[in-house]
DNA sequence: ATAAATAACTAACAACCGTTAGCGATGGAA
DNA sequence: TTCCATCGCTAACGGTTGTTAGTTATTTAT
């Protein structure tokens, strides 16, 4: 075997698709090429092609790695014997960390999905539904208890999720508030509208 | 002077732009090509160049538009006599109303700017930035005045403005739920969260 | 040391990109 | 009818795209 271990403890291939992640949140799937990628990863282009299969497998692994991350989350907090009220708070924490530490692979998932091809894009797609739907339930589990306002589930799982992604526009522009600040400001207004 | 007029009240420039709103919504701004965009107008792609000039021109024309649009009516709601509270609700149902009234232009505004060439990036950004100020110093008038609750109000803007971008994933799943329910859950739900 | 595997390189392919040049058809104004 | 602006077309430009072929260099295993 040849060397499979770059510097640091990562595959090559690790290496490449950290490198693009970062480019195709600047420039976007469809704007970033394979020759730019190549020179962040300091290699020809067609050198990539010994580790990756295609510039859309890269995108798949990104996608269904973020996505498979925050069903594991669920199922446990699923399990989790908790009010429905801290599960809430639990996965919208989460979600808020997630953003901040692996900004460029969320991002992504959240907007270049688009690009994948068929039929990652379906899976991709009814796994986002799926997660959707059992966060939804959580939330109308929590309303049939008493524990939540009456709140149409769908529309709250909407603004939850829709508002921590937005989170990107605040990374670009408001490095001045801290993580932990913003975190704990987010979580209060978002709970405190479930609370009933 | 040759007909500039088309079928309908519009300019040929206007249905140009309006089929390549829903192009670059379905498959970002770099990955629809002009001549796709031909084929929906149902000419050939240097015909195009008969009104437009560039293809990012087709997208400042989008961004700016919306943007204006939104700039207009926040002067309109700051200049009006409400509490902070209304003004607040008043924006947030502008927002919504647009973001399914006029939704591919709105998300191409919201999703696809990045492309922007300069110096209209620049200018965007500027736009969205004086925006967002002032949409937060209405609601720390409102925490000043004792109408709403301490909550920061970066946090908020960026809650309800990411709330409100996200019902595009809405508009793609779930046609069941009619418009003017999603309008009054999520009023609901984003005022809530700032009454004290 | 030798063989095998791995990963780098150069060169090139076919397809597509946005855009321009130039030409013919059309239709209203004089 | 003549004139001229408008708008469609075809052809083509220079450049970039993702990817493959073929080859050489490097590293590991025996």
């Amino acid at each position: 075997m040849a060397k499979i271990q770059s510097k640091r403890n990562s595959t090559k291939k690790e290496v490449i698709i950290e490198k693009a992640s970062r480019l195709f949140r600047e420039k976007g799937f469809g704007a970033a090429s394979m020759r730019d990628l190549a020179e962040h990863v300091g290699v020809e282009a067609a050198s990539l092609y010994n580790h990756i299969q295609s510039k859309s497998e890269i995108l798949q692994t990104i996608c269904f790695k973020v996505a498979n991350e925050f069903m594991t989350n669920l199922e446990a907090v699923e399990a989790s014997n908790q009010t429905t009220l801290k599960k809430m708070e639990m996965i919208i924490r989460v979600h808020i960390r997630m953003m901040l530490e692996q900004y460029e692979y969320v991002y992504i998932s959240d907007h270049e999905w688009r690009h994948l091809p068929e039929p990652y894009l379906s899976n991709f797609l009814n796994q986002r539904r799926s997660y959707r739907k059992r966060l939804a339930d959580i939330i109308e589990d929590g309303t049939a208890k008493g524990e939540m306002k009456a709140i149409d589930p769908y529309t709250a799982v909407l603004v939850i999720l829709s508002a921590i992604s937005g989170i990107d526009s605040w990374q670009r522009s408001r490095k001045s508030t801290t993580a932990e600040a913003l975190e704990s400001n987010m979580v209060r207004y978002l709970i405190e509208g479930l609370k009933r």
